[in-house]
RNA sequence: GGACGCUUAGCUCAGUUGGUUCAGAGCAUCGCCCUUACAAGGCGGGGGUCAUAGGUUCGAAUCCUAUAGCGUCCACCA
């Protein structure tokens, strides 16, 4: 009877993926434009590193942007969801430094603009894998607008705003102890270091006091730094060494003099109370050495190894190797005092891995006190809105103890520093002008103070955070002014992870309002981190993270998208197993298969929408759904608005699986199958309506398969689906009565089927019923509702049935329900039942009964509390006499 | 050291304002079914003193306090 060929028993979603999204394009649905008759909604994407390929971090980070771009198209608001990529500076930079050392070169052989060709034949390569990914996941970014913060415009953005903030004051250069990465060899941000707990030793050394037979005893981590000591340091009340302040000692192997100084810093519990000071090389002995004036002397290369201010058996060396040729050196002295295990935590370079070196250096800085006032209150103020909302104290706490930023990198690839330097010219006039930098978006041709054309510029890049965080800005038309950028900025949602809430969200927020005078976006919805089952970090290392697209085409991207939805709560973090997506591929199998019956069996009946049917010819299942319909869209849309996403689609799955495919469509198949005209038209337009319902709802989260079946249950007059209303919840089509009585029916239905599965009835068999009820009406009216599903033959409703002998019992709500089975029966099992049934309502009844027989809850809780206990108790001792009585005929 | 989060069925997790519908879902498990959309399915069953101890309340998985375990972030001790 069915036809195979036209619509599959299992859905297929290779084809209709591709087809669809080219459908999309074509009709060119993704592309925003300025419409100041529509409401705009705006996303910019996270912008995804250009060495990167999709992680399920991507898939379920851009799945719920796409969720939210979808819902407000079909909304009607004006949608721009701008894509592009991040040239992620240190990250790129190392890829293809690691790529030339596999051809046998490296950077500074080839130089920089050799290097940087091929840096951006890399990019080229491998930049458009992520978009091409995205696009295979469905994501309706609007690519005519796709950016990359390397390109012409968003490189002026960039330097433009350099400028400003040079200009201002906020930007200067200085000389600082700054995190060294001594494996990419630039300065990085105090966000890039990565701090880890690392089994050491605690080395103490004695240090001989001049002029004197003593020791001062210090303990260090790192007994290299002794070649940079410039002081021991003890506090100024510690009685043991109050003697020696002032004194100085010889230290050994470099025989320098070094001051004893006294300084509150030190902890004189701590080790043996007193310090090496090593100002070039810790932060703390940094601030001690500005305190007392000391030397600041560098001992590193800035690849880590030994310089020419250490002695000459150590140089050359890498700080490790030089670690263990200390330690041995002054043991073979005698000045080693004691050796300990000792834990201790190591700051790693993020992109380098390994450890950072606190490194005197020049760098440019920015000063961030000011910027991030206005971002503080943004956020203080709920002008923008952090979903789950306790990130705020994280941010806060960020903002309020900020420091200067680092934006500097001894990198080439990258934004090269906007700064000149003058050499001087041919006659070496007016050196003492040309020591200021020219800071200018337009390379200078000349120096300005002097006239000369010898200039060059500083090497360094900057920062990849320092172009990032315009990306709000700078991918519409900033520093120009323009319709465009004041008609999608600020952004609507932004999607991003808690990670980088310092490195990017929190720097956003600073930029916009400085550059734009607002916020960036109005919500910010922070995704949890996906993890393996066993809650470990998804790595490249450990093997354990899943390739999206092999799951896409195993499963198909509507299955990954929904089945990553439904398990991502807010702000918690996600489990991942391909289990997971096995639950949206069922889901979308479902959804297929429950069209494939609509469409194979309304072939030739007439579909009308259900506003013209006539109310009084629909049947109570079909007000039942109907208002369920309502009741779903309504809390859909609650739970959106909370972006509240693993709801939303566990709501969605619910109606469609549970109300529509095992109650509504089981429901109306005999009306289907039957023979009435006008019950099959309404049967069949009800259900179309609902189930176009869903596909509306669900298009959001599943986009490639409900537009699919849009088409083919779709009437002419609709549009795609993906430009189609969002569904509007009807107050009118909620009705409580016909959902009070179906659930009656529903629960006869399920009584009897308990019933019958626990007497192991087979299916085959069907038996008839009993109904003892005094308010059968609506049972009545929809006897062959009952009989269908329940299996029954004559169906018998009086308020003063006989039990027939040999008959099962059900108790729902007030009605009594027999089953007579004849030889099936197996008395011992139907007591052993209802004894059961007798004794569990027992103990309810007794629990209820003493709430009520407790004064201070009669007295206190309120009225309606009290008055539905009290039913509850009526009603439970009526059923508890049916039970008995009907125990009773069982003996 | 500071901040935040988590602990509910064998597993992975929902549970928004405390009170019918609060103890739920999926997977797993057990029983019966290839019933003319779907075995990636249908029908039915079993399974939890909601981490622990106190407290608030007539009433707590839900609010408060403490404890334990796990996790994340920030600061950092030479």
């Amino acid at each position: 009877m069915f036809f195979e060929d036209k619509i599959s028993k299992v859905y297929d979603p290779t084809q209709v993926e591709q087809r669809w999204y080219k459908k999309w394009l074509e009709q060119g649905y993704f592309h925003g434009k300025v419409n100041p008759e529509r409401k705009p909604y705006t996303i910019v994407i996270p912008p995804p590193n250009v060495t990167g390929s999709l992680t399920i971090g991507h898939v379920l980070n851009n799945t719920i942007q796409d969720v939210l771009i979808r819902r407000a198209r079909m909304q009607g608001r004006e949608t721009c969801w701008v894509p592009g990529t991040d040239h992620a500076s240190i990250a790129t930079e190392t890829m293809v430094t690691k790529m030339l050392a596999q051809k046998g070169s490296d950077k500074n052989k080839i130089g920089r603009e050799e290097f940087l060709k091929h840096a951006w034949t890399w990019k080229d390569e491998y930049g458009s894998l992520i978009i091409k990914q995205l696009k295979r996941l469905g994501c309706s970014c609007d690519w005519e607008r796709e950016r990359f913060t390397m390109d012409d415009g968003y490189y002026r953005a960039v330097i433009t705003a350099f400028v400003q903030l040079y200009e201002r004051g906020l930007i200067y250069r200085g000389t600082r102890l700054v995190n060294w990465c001594p494996a990419t060899q630039s300065a990085i941000s105090d966000e890039e270091v990565n701090y880890r707990e690392v089994e050491g030793k605690l080395w103490y050394l004695k240090y001989p006091v001049t002029q004197s037979d003593q020791f001062v005893i210090v303990a260090t981590t790192r007994p290299e730094t002794m070649l940079g000591d410039s002081a021991v340091a003890v506090h100024p009340k510690d009685e043991r060494f109050k003697h020696l302040i002032g004194e100085s000692v010889k230290l050994p192997l470099t025989d320098r003099i070094v001051p004893i100084i006294a300084d509150d810093f030190v902890d004189p519990e701590f080790g043996s109370g007193c310090v090496k000071v090593t100002p070039a090389h810790d932060p703390n002995d940094f601030q001690l050495g500005k305190r007392h004036n000391l030397d600041f002397i560098n001992i590193l290369n800035p690849d880590g190894s030994l310089n020419n201010s250490v002695p000459e058996t150590f140089r050359g060396l890498d700080r490790f190797d030089a670690r263990k040729k200390v330690v041995s050196a002054i043991d073979r002295k005698g000045v080693l005092e004691n050796t300990e295990d000792y834990t201790t935590s190591i700051g790693y370079s993020e992109r380098g891995g390994v450890p950072v070196e606190p490194y005197l250096s020049e760098q440019w800085f920015m000063a961030m006190e000011e910027l991030a006032k206005p971002a503080i209150e943004a956020v203080r103020s709920q002008q923008i809105k952090f979903y789950p909302s306790h990130w705020i104290k994280t941010y806060e706490h960020w903002m309020t103890h900020i420091q200067d930023w680092c934006i500097s990198r001894q990198l080439w690839w990258g934004h090269r520093i906007p700064v000149w330097y003058c050499r001087g010219n041919d006659v070496g006039q007016c050196q003492l002008e040309c020591k200021e930098p020219i800071v200018s978006v337009e390379t200078p041709e000349s120096c300005p103070a002097c006239g000369s054309k010898d200039l060059i510029q500083d090497h360094d890049v900057l920062d990849t955070w320092a172009s990032s965080w315009l990306w709000p800005i700078g991918v519409h038309t900033w520093p120009d002014e323009s319709d465009e950028l004041d008609y999608f900025h600020p952004t609507d949602d932004l999607v991003t992870g808690p990670d980088i809430i310092f490195f990017w969200v929190a720097r956003m927020i600073m930029a916009s309002f400085e550059f734009k005078g607002e916020v960036p976006f109005r919500n910010v919805y922070f995704t949890g981190m996906v993890r393996d089952m066993k809650g470990r970090k998804m790595s490249k290392s450990l093997g354990n993270s899943p390739d999206p697209i092999g799951l896409m085409d195993k499963y198909g991207a509507d299955a990954v998208r929904f089945g990553i939805m439904l398990i991502a709560p807010q702000g918690q973090d996600i489990l991942f197993s391909e289990e997971r997506v096995e639950i949206g591929r069922n889901f979308m199998n479902k959804l297929w298969n429950v069209s494939r019956f609509l469409l194979l069996s309304g072939e030739e009946i007439e579909v009308r929408p259900v506003s013209e049917l006539n109310m009084d010819d629909l049947d109570l299942a079909d007000r039942w759904i109907l208002s369920r319909l309502n009741r779903t869209i309504s809390a859909v849309d609650e739970s959106f608005d909370a972006y509240r996403f693993n709801e939303t689609a566990k709501k969605i799955y619910d109606f469609t699986w549970s109300d529509f495919c095992d109650w509504y469509i089981e429901v109306i198949k005999s009306r289907l199958y039957g023979s009435i005209k006008a019950e099959k038209i309404i049967a069949y337009s009800v259900a179309c309506h609902v189930m176009k319902g869903i596909l509306k709802l669900l298009h959001p989260f599943a986009p490639f398969i409900t537009e699919e079946l849009w088409q083919r249950l779709k009437i002419d007059e609709e549009r795609d689906l993906i430009v189609e209303a969002w569904p509007e919840d009807t107050a009118a089509w909620i009705d409580n009565i016909s959902e009070g009585n179906f659930c009656e029916i529903q629960e006869v239905i399920t009584g009897v089927r308990t019933v019958r599965s626990e007497m192991n009835i087979p299916p085959g068999i069907r038996s008839d019923l009993f109904i003892r009820s005094d308010d059968g009406q609506s049972l009545r009216s929809n006897e062959r509702l009952i009989k269908d599903l329940a299996k029954v033959n004559d169906l018998i409703i009086r308020p003063d049935v006989e039990r027939p002998s040999k008959s099962a019992t059900v108790i729902v709500g007030k009605k009594e329900l027999f089953i007579p089975m004849g030889d099936l029966i197996d008395i011992e099992n139907e007591k052993r039942r209802l004894s059961e049934k007798i004794s569990s309502l027992d103990r309810r009844l007794s629990s209820v009964s003493a709430k009520l027989n407790n004064h201070d809850f009669v007295e206190r809780a309120p009225k309606e509390v009290v008055e539905r206990e009290r039913k509850k108790l009526g009603d439970m001792k009526e059923n508890l006499a049916k039970l008995k009585q009907n125990f009773s005929f069982l003996e």
